[in-house]
DNA sequence: TCCATGGTTCGATGGTAGTCGAAGCATTCT
DNA sequence: AGAATGCTTCGACTACCATCGAACCATGGA
C-alpha cells in the first residue's frame, strides 16, 4: 500500500534476462559498445537497442558517444550496489549452485567472449602472463609488462600497432566460469585470431563454444602455458 | 555473458507491481496474511496467491501457518537489504518524488490500512498515545501503557477482551505517506470500528478513503489527540 | 456434524513486452 | 564523394504472464 519510490519499474528493467546479462557484464565498471552487449545479452542487436533505451530511461546507465562508438557503462555505484545485492540473494534462491558455471563443460573450458577467449585456458593463460610479467595489473589497470613486448613479437603478434586505436590493449574480462580476469583488449584479440589463423581450434557455428583440436592444444600450451 | 547468480528471475519477481507492494509492505520486518497482503498490493485473493507462491518459490518469502491463516513475512534480512537498493536506485531514478506519498490528499489524511486507520491522523494519534503513556514501545515492541487500560476503557473499548487472540493486540504499521509508526494490531481494528461506528467518518465505496464529518472530526481530535 | 472463514487451484481471457528483419541516420575511412 | 560500419527506429509477430471468477481444500467454531 505504501508506495514509496517505483521500485517494481526498476526491478522490471534488471528483470528481463538479455538486460540483466548487460548489467552484469558491465559490473566491472567498464564501458562496453552496443554490439557487445548485444553479444554479451545473446540478442539481436535492435533488441539490444531497445533494451539500452529502456535502460537508459531508467536512469541505470550512462552512454558516452565516441566516434560511431557508444560506450555504455553502468551511471554509479548504487546501482552496481543494487546488482550485487539481488545476485546475493539469487545466489541462496536459484537452482543449487553446485555447478557454478555452465552447464556445457566445452563453454568451461574455451568460449570466446566477443572478440578473445575465455574459459579455463584464458585464464591460465592469463596468471601466466602475469606470473612472467608479460602484462603487469596495476589495481584496475593492466599494461603491458617488460618482457611482454618482446615475447609478442616472437609469437607474431605486433604490439606497437595494437595501442593506435581507441580502445584499450589490455583490459581485464571477469570470467564467470571461473570467477577470475582473463585478458580482453585488443591484445586480446590478436591472440584469439593467432589461435584461430593457425587453425589451431574452431569455432562450431551458433556457439561460442571454441574447440581445440589435439595438437591445437599441444600448441597453444607450449606457446602460451609453457 | 557471464552468467552467475540468476539475476533476471528475482529481479522479474520484483519487478511485478503487485509483488512489489507485497515485498514493500513486509520490509518493517512483520508478517503479515495472504488476504492483508492482497489489499495492499490492490489484487484478488487468486492473484495474490499466485504471486505469493512464487515469491516463495524464489525464497523471497517464508511462511507460517497459524490456524487458518498464513502469516507471510520476509525470508531473511539479505531480502530486505535488496529491496533497499532497489529503493534506493528507484529514488534517484522515477518521476520527481516531489510528493512522496499517493496524489490523493484525501488518502494521505486518513485511510485504512486493511483493518485500521493510516495516514496523517493515525500517526498524530500514535504519538499522542506514546507521549501519554496511553502504549509504550520498546524498541520494536509494542504494549499497552500504564494508563492504557483505562484510557480505552473510558472510551468504550475493552482492552482485556481483546488480547484473547493470537493475533497481537499492538502492532507498528510504518506509514508511507509520513514515514513513520501507526497503530495496527487488534485495538487499531477496535479503535477504527469505534470510528465508523459512530458515524465519524465513512468509507466511500472501492477506495481506501476516510471521509471524517466535520463534526466527527472534532469528536475524533478531543478523544485521541487532546 | 454442519457452517463459516481463510487460502489455494483451475481455466479462460487479455494486455504487454520481448523479439527480429528491414530500413534509416550518423560517423569515419578510403 | 562513396562505401562501410555502428547504432537506432519502425512495424509486425509472438509468447508469456498477470488477472479474476468459480470451484475446491482446510481449519476452526457452533
Amino acid at each position: 500500500m505504501k508506495e514509496g519510490p517505483d521500485i517494481a519499474r526498476i526491478a522490471s528493467l534488471v528483470g528481463d534476462p538479455a538486460r540483466a546479462n548487460m548489467l552484469t557484464a558491465l559490473m566491472d565498471g567498464g564501458a562496453l559498445t552496443a554490439s557487445e552487449l548485444a553479444l554479451e545479452a545473446g540478442v539481436s542487436l535492435p533488441t539490444a537497442s531497445s533494451h539500452l533505451a529502456k535502460l537508459m530511461d531508467g536512469k541505470l546507465l550512462t552512454v558516452a558517444s565516441q566516434g560511431r562508438h557508444r560506450y555504455y557503462a553502468l551511471s554509479g555505484t548504487e546501482v552496481a550496489n543494487m546488482i550485487e545485492a539481488i545476485s546475493g540473494v539469487a545466489a541462496h534462491s536459484g537452482p543449487k549452485r553446485a555447478r557454478p558455471g555452465p552447464r556445457d563443460k566445452s563453454m568451461r573450458e574455451a568460449r570466446v567472449c566477443y572478440d578473445h577467449l575465455a574459459g579455463d585456458h584464458a585464464v591460465a593463460m592469463f596468471d601466466r602472463f602475469v606470473a612472467e610479467e608479460i602484462i603487469v595489473r596495476d589495481d584496475e589497470e593492466i599494461r603491458l609488462g617488460p618482457v611482454g613486448a618482446g615475447f609478442f613479437a616472437t609469437i607474431g603478434i605486433d604490439t606497437s600497432t595494437l595501442g593506435n586505436s581507441r580502445r584499450p590493449m589490455c583490459r581485464a574480462c571477469l570470467d564467470w566460469s571461473v570467477r577470475r580476469s582473463h585478458l580482453a583488449g585488443s591484445l586480446g584479440t590478436a591472440i584469439l585470431d593467432k589461435i584461430l589463423a593457425e587453425k589451431w581450434a574452431r569455432r562450431p557455428a551458433g556457439s561460442r563454444v571454441v574447440e581445440f583440436t589435439p595438437p591445437g592444444r599441444k600448441a597453444f600450451e607450449k606457446l602460451f602455458l609453457a
